[in-house]
RNA sequence: GCGAAAGUGGCGGAACUGGUAGACGCGCGAGACUUAGGAUCUCGUGGGCGUGCCCGUGGGGGUUCGAGUCCCCCCUUUCGCACCA
């Protein structure tokens, strides 16, 4: 009877399904005493079907799972569809499948897909995002936010092909062009809704300190929030300068001097605009030789004069044209212009001119900056290109005050040509010209985040529409939550159009509602929301997907969260990784779930590469799972993933190593069939030894997922059963079987139930122990070196003493080769490992 | 540019707090069984020659009785972020 994996894999997954061995019913959930929440990342549904890469992360994280039923834990391991967004609505497009029927087609595949992975998902609690009874709750978490004063909606620029009529993701502009049609992108601003992240920033740093998630995913996540110190400072505006009465200077103005006020200045500040800056170096303000604000700065068109309007004016115009991601491209020339208006440097008291120049952006910090061009390379670029004034103000070693600048000298050394501060140390020259600013109120200490609001809206169709209302009369209405959801209405032409508004908007049956509060005429929110939304969320949904009266349920809730075990990949490490924690710390505010963390421990997996290069279609080396598994079965397609590399950092794909875990199986069954009929018997010496150090290697690699060295340990054993063609007993085999379950479970199921047992061998086995003391072999192989290069290697009884390896050692013809008319001057001894003479 | 990780046989990869480099597997070589099997089983497999020595973990220094592992400098690759002030 030959190992034949097809069988035995579909007899087992036929098996589960119908025995429900792998789902939890509502009472065990319920009732669980060691629960265990296993996540991974649910999957977008393709039209191409499951790729390798998914395969990868799945078998890894159900891994784990099985090994932690077997030890005894009630796991719960879901599994969804993140089916919403962009990539489902192109594919959509370019097939002319309407997405309400392209979806559920490949939900069905993947259903198909991951169930013949031999993953143990329960399939009674699967969440699909474009369900309205999930995003019902999508809905309710917008609205819970909204009500928390977290969502706001503000004009932003975004990317707008003008080609395909939509808005991009800066993902999807490449090169400054739509990655589908190839048009060059433009900068368009529209109204758009945000959560303020942003006032998350700091926790969601400190976090960071104590939770348990693979370092690099960590560090991404800190660089990501981008936190840096330094200080705000503001620049008066020259005189002659007035606004107009009533315009929006005239507000800016009236807003500065209340700060001054507030501050307890006199009126001497009057009728002053001032522009304010975001600086990690205040210790150079004195080489500050020019501002430079972003070209849409709203202070630009106060400040300009008349006599350069004509250039701001065209160069704004250019830079609004210019897409956003040729925009921040950091090898273009840079380009400006001169406003005409000068601003006083506090420090120096000294008038400088005002410039607009695209390589300030507007989105960080204040959108305009000191420019000091002696210390900053960006600076010193402009300066030269333009002939402003360079001045040195930091002196590296070996510098004086004077000594010139063929470059811009960006580290710390000690201040010269500031005033007072020369002299100091430019560490400390930050907090003592910030305080000496401060001090003139011109400036304050101040930290800057990199991380910006979270842009929730898009100006598409394949989403849960925004549920907002707009009325002439009341403004902005929220959807009452007990007319959630608003089902996202199928329309025929769900294509984007030129007009910078969602599909929806051309549904005007649809998008006319009456308003909630006075019952007038209204119309609603026509974007719907990002597909980060629904995935930031769906861990909380998974053991409540039944629940229709909650999005999710306090109790199972408290029980089951956070999340024990998540595992997926780093490409999620700030935008999914990062909204999810967000969202989890705003409920944990609400009082709505009990963490502020969603998951307690997380695993990065690493990447698969196919014969040493990158998969991709246009390389047409992607592996497709299906056809693999049905030449080989899927425990050995399972154990060939995990085997090929380190899971944490991944591997190199190659079609002839499946043979090596092949078999495995092949020998492991080869070996079990004929103890089948034996009783069970004591291991055998030497093997019981072996035995006990596998459990315990197997056990603490699987807890560590190191699953490659753990494969290897099992196979190392299974050669050492199989040697010398001994008569292999019951006793030995079956803790192998029950170690290579978590791996492949379909053979060790057909194994364990060859051995006797009835059910399976997940609900009826128990995670085989170890004594440790049975580990360590009574023998060791000892090497003794002379002058540390080994000269012999020798087996001696464990626990021999330095005195009688050295005797034996000095007794070896080869050892005496090297030691023989030498003096031996010293002896190393490293208990049961070595003896190192040293002689000369 | 900033941040992170990694460079080990023909290949994928092992190697605990410094202590036998190359576990396990692929591939390859020889043999056994036998004859269309992607088999199975035994033995061998880092390189070199003088067959017990020499050389070997990206390169160069250093610490040490002893370095893949620790320290310094350099090179290369991969990934993340990037005109972030």
């Amino acid at each position: 009877m030959d190992y034949k994996p097809q069988i035995i894999e579909d007899k087992w997954q036929r098996r589960w399904a119908e025995q429900n061995v792998n789902s939890l019913s509502d009472a065990e959930l319920g009732s669980a005493n060691r629960p265990f929440y296993n996540l991974m990342m649910f999957p977008y549904p393709s039209a191409e079907g499951l790729h390798v890469g998914n395969m990868y992360a799945f078998t890894g994280a159900d891994i784990y799972g099985r090994w932690k039923r077997l030890l005894g834990e009630t796991v719960f391991e879901p599994i969804g569809f993140d089916a919403f967004g962009i990539h489902s609505e192109n594919f959509a497009l370019k097939i002319g499948t309407h997405p309400m029927e392209l979806i559920p087609s490949n939900i069905r595949n993947f259903t198909r897909q991951l169930t013949r992975i031999g993953a143990m998902y329960d399939w009674n609690h699967i969440v699909d995002t474009t369900d309205p009874s999930y995003y019902r709750w999508t809905q309710w978490l917008f609205l819970q936010l909204y009500k928390a004063g977290l969502a706001e909606k503000k004009e932003a620029a975004v990317n707008w092909c003008p080609s395909c009529h939509t808005v991009l993701a800066n993902e999807q502009v490449i090169a400054g062009a739509c990655e589908r049609c190839g048009t060059i992108v433009e900068q368009r601003n529209l109204s758009q809704w945000f959560f303020t992240i942003t006032k998350y920033a700091q926790r969601l740093l400190d976090n960071l300190e104590w939770i348990d998630w693979s370092g690099t995913t960590k560090k991404a996540q800190e660089n990501w929030i981008g936190r840096s110190e330094g200080a705000e400072i503001w620049f008066e505006v020259e005189s002659p300068w007035e606004p107009t009465a009533g315009s929006d200077a005239a507000d800016a103005v009236a807003e500065a001097q209340a700060h001054h006020h507030e501050a307890g200045e006199d009126d001497e500040y009057e009728q002053k605009l001032q522009i304010s800056v975001f600086t990690t170096r205040p210790d150079t303000i004195f080489g500050a030789t020019f501002l430079v604000l972003a070209p849409e700065h709203p202070v630009v068109e106060w400040i300009t004069t008349d006599a350069r309007r004509a250039d701001v004016e065209q160069y704004r115009d250019r830079a609004g044209a210019m897409d956003l991601v040729t925009r921040k491209k950091t090898d273009k020339e840079k380009t400006g212009v001169f406003t005409g208006a000068y601003a006083v440097n506090p420090a120096t008291g000294k008038p400088i001119e005002i410039w607009i120049a695209d390589y300030v952006l507007m989105e960080y910090g204040t959108g305009a900056i000191m420019a000091v061009p002696g210390h900053d390379e960006r600076d010193f670029e402009f300066a030269t290109q333009f002939g402003l004034p360079i001045v040195r103000v930091i002196a590296g070693s070996g510098d004086t005050a004077d000594s010139a600048l063929s470059e811009a000298y960006a580290d710390e050394g000690v201040l010269v040509n500031s005033g007072d501060f020369d002299g100091m140390a430019s560490g400390e020259a930050i907090g003592a010209i910030t305080s000496w600013l401060a001090e003139q109120d011109a400036a304050e200490p101040k930290v800057n985040f990199r991380l910006h609001d979270w842009c929730i809206s898009r100006q598409r169709y394949w989403g849960p529409p925004i549920p907002i209302i707009y009325c002439d009369a009341c403004g902005t209405v929220p959807v009452p939550e007990d007319q959630l959801p608003v089902v996202l209405p199928h329309v025929e032409n769900y294509k984007p159009d030129e007009s910078g508004v969602s599909p929806l908007a051309r549904e005007e049956s649809w998008y006319r509602v009456k308003c909630p509060e006075c019952g007038g005429d209204a119309r609603r929110e026509t974007d719907v929301s990002d597909t980060f939304l629904d995935s930031a969320w769906y861990f909380l949904r998974y053991p409540s997907a039944k629940r229709d009266d909650v999005p999710f349920d306090a109790e199972l809730t408290k029980k089951w969260l956070p999340v024990d075990m998540y595992i997926g990949g780093e490409e999620h490490a700030v935008l999914h990784l990062l909204y999810s924690r967000f969202i989890t710390m705003v409920l944990h505010d609400l009082g709505i779930v009990p963490f502020e963390e969603p998951f307690a421990t997380f695993r990065k997996h690493g990447l698969l590469i196919k014969e040493g290069s990158k998969m991709s279609k246009s390389r047409g080396n992607v592996v497709i799972p299906d056809q693999y598994i049905e030449e080989w079965g899927a425990d050995t397609f399972r154990t060939y993933l995990m085997f090929l590399g380190p899971y944490q950092e991944g591997g190199d794909f190659r079609d002839q190593g499946l043979q090596g875990p092949f078999g495995f199986f092949s020998r492991l069954w080869d070996t079990v069939v004929p103890v089948a009929e034996l009783g069970t018997a004591q291991p055998a010496g030497v093997i019981e030894q072996k035995m006990h150090a596998t459990i315990a290697k197997v056990t603490d690699d699987i807890a560590g997922l190191r699953y490659n060295t753990a494969i290897a340990a099992m196979m190392e054993y299974l050669n050492a059963l199989r040697e010398g063609n001994r008569a292999v007993n019951r006793a030995e085999v079956e803790p192998l079987v029950v170690l290579a379950a978590p791996f492949a479970p379909h053979i060790a199921e057909e194994l364990w139930e060859l051995l006797g047992h009835s059910g399976s061998i997940f609900t009826g086995a128990n995670w085989p122990s170890y004594d440790a003391s049975k580990t360590i072999a009574d023998t060791v192989e000892f090497v003794v070196q002379v002058n540390g290069k080994v000269r012999a290697r020798m087996t001696m009884g464990r626990g021999i003493t330095k005195e009688d390896a050295q005797a034996a050692a000095l007794a070896d013809d080869n050892v005496r080769r090297f030691v023989d008319g030498a003096q031996v001057r010293k002896v190393i001894f490293v208990p049961d490992r070595l003896l190192n003479l040293v002689v000369g």
